[in-house]
DNA sequence: CTGTTAGCGCCTTCAC
DNA sequence: GTGAAGGCGCTAACAG
């Protein structure tokens, strides 16, 4: 209750009467025990001064610290802020979580896992998309694996290509599968908003509903966001081809956007054209029309990654885990 | 595990043939200054060998980290992203993130401010409402105080009840603003969503809402969130009162819940009843009808947070800034 | 069980 | 301009 002059353990132990060894065993939870009075009176002494233990010293003696690492694109994109809402939890009592926010510049995550390495930081979440930039990939796989070498833990959400736990959402699969579900609901032409041709997510997305779908798919590319949907809609608005009667944005924030963009042309989902998305973004559950679109257990997911990556336990091989889109059919694309 | 040889400034040393302390002035910016022949020689040999610098040594040794800690609610909430993604581009040179999930709850802030402290943490930043429970503002304002004492910096997004730097949203005046208008348009009688009794940001909203029209305004307590808003909504239609002709939620999330209730009970805004919220996340602005708010630039009060914080400059007073509210009407509420 | 004693990797006065 | 030496606060062998 008395934090001024920085109180250290060495203060703890002395107000105690015991040496700084017991003092240490007591604070942390080391395999030694230490006997119930000694125990008491280094409590006692350390919650009279107000001591906290300074983690980086810790962290130096011990040779590791109790950070763990969040790489994400962008924390504002609701995808990433769910998905990092899970690992929050999930790592919360086990250690601190740092957040790296790339932007979705690859150059940046190489960076971001550098300086986890320099904070000798236990563990590395590496969330979203992996690219399709091979050099990229390789690049990123070696600083993993260095980052392994030296005894960190890493953990990804996306693809499979780290060389390291991964919880993979079957992109292509769920893709294929809501444009089965399409179909079924009459759905004949087709186009899609394609995101980044960068993004393995996205290139995943488009061909797995690509080959599901007998004929020809219209495909326009764009940012992974908001107003990439959009511009992507009015490009194929413009393109003066016949109207196709469904449209599939690879993300539902770019569906949103999709959505704004044919309004505008006084266009309405689903009575002139269909659209589906993909997440399932919780705080889009609400829009009207309401979206077709692929659930993804999103804050599940960060929670079994931050669960992979905190797991102590020795491992052979790296630990794959692929979890299932299920199709939500709503208004969006219901036709009469 | 096996950790393989990390190696440390002093190999570098060697490898350069030069002190430990001429290796040390030159791969950080020590004020002084070494000579261009060995400066090089250093800077060859870290490369060589992949010097990373351990960042808890460092920090043990100056005392201080370059650690920025950053709390709020819930980062799942977009309000609460975007704000961090704000401080995220700010905070990204200078140091690192950490990142701390309250859920709401006091007792983590606090406990999350102490963790911080054991961080040796640079800075931190208090994202969110203040409670409306003074002995939890008693004593994390001392705990504030604590950190600064220890030399440590701290800035808060929401009221100025801390002693530290705030960025402070005008909720109140804003709130009264956009009654104004909602009136001006002919709104006549109203409701208000208030959120949760314990949160400042909810009770300023609601009061400044309040104060600004004349009438009885009904008043409907819930969670900050979309269930929150719903369940309001539900309870307002269920009141067996005469409808309202205008219903104010106190952010945004919680005002697409509540049209989501209005929908399920063939309600529709603005035709039935008149919809405001307040925030302008940004998500949320393509939503049909589009939703009339109160806009907060969220990412830049998320940014002048971080940048207040990371100010190194001595200051007499803990600077206050206040950040207007715009009210941007739309869709939810025009009334022919 | 408890205390002594080395470091962990780096920064920073001090001398030269 | 450069080097030598003393910690920073804590943990982890080693003795007792």
């Amino acid at each position: 209750v008395n934090p001024q002059p920085t109180v250290t353990l060495a203060d703890v132990a002395a107000a105690a009467g015991v040496s700084l060894a017991t003092a240490s065993r007591v604070v942390n939870g080391s395999t030694r025990t230490v006997g119930a009075a000694l125990r008491g009176k280094v409590l006692a002494a350390a919650a009279e001064l107000g001591y906290t233990a300074n983690a980086n010293a810790q962290a130096m003696a011990s040779g590791r610290s109790k950070t763990v690492g969040l790489i994400v694109h962008d924390i504002a994109d609701p995808y990433f802020s769910t998905i990092a809402a899970g690992a929050a939890g999930t790592v919360d009592p086990h250690g601190i979580l740092v957040l790296g926010n790339t932007w979705g510049r690859p150059d940046y995550e190489l960076e971001f896992l550098t300086t986890m390495r320099a904070q000798r930081a236990r563990a590395v979440l590496l969330v979203g998309s992996r690219s399709t930039d091979l050099v990229h990939t390789r690049l990123l796989a070696a600083e993993v694996a260095g980052f392994t070498a030296s005894g960190g833990r890493v953990a990804a959400v996306g693809q499979d290509l780290l060389g390291a736990d991964t919880v993979v959402p079957e992109n292509r699969a769920a893709a294929a599968g809501l444009a089965r579900a399409l179909t079924g609901q009459g759905h004949r032409s087709f186009a899609v908003l394609a995101g980044p041709p960068g993004l393995l997510a996205a290139r995943d997305r488009l061909e797995g509903f690509r080959d599901a779908v007998s004929g020809e798919v219209e495909v326009f590319e764009g940012p992974f966001t908001r107003d990439g949907g959009y511009a992507a809609a009015v490009r194929l608005l413009d393109s003066g081809e016949p109207l196709p009667d469904c449209l599939f944005a690879v993300n539902d924030v770019m569906a949103i956007g999709a959505m704004a963009a044919l309004r505008d042309r006084g266009l309405e989902a689903p009575r002139d054209i269909g659209v589906a998305g993909f997440d399932d973004i919780p705080t889009l559950r609400d829009v009207a029309p309401s979206l077709t679109t692929v659930r993804l257990p999103l804050e599940a997911m960060g929670r079994r990654a931050a669960e992979l990556v905190l797991d102590d336990g020795v491992r052979d091989a790296p630990r794959v885990e692929r979890v299932p889109g299920e199709v939500v059919l709503r208004e969006s694309t219901a036709r009469s």
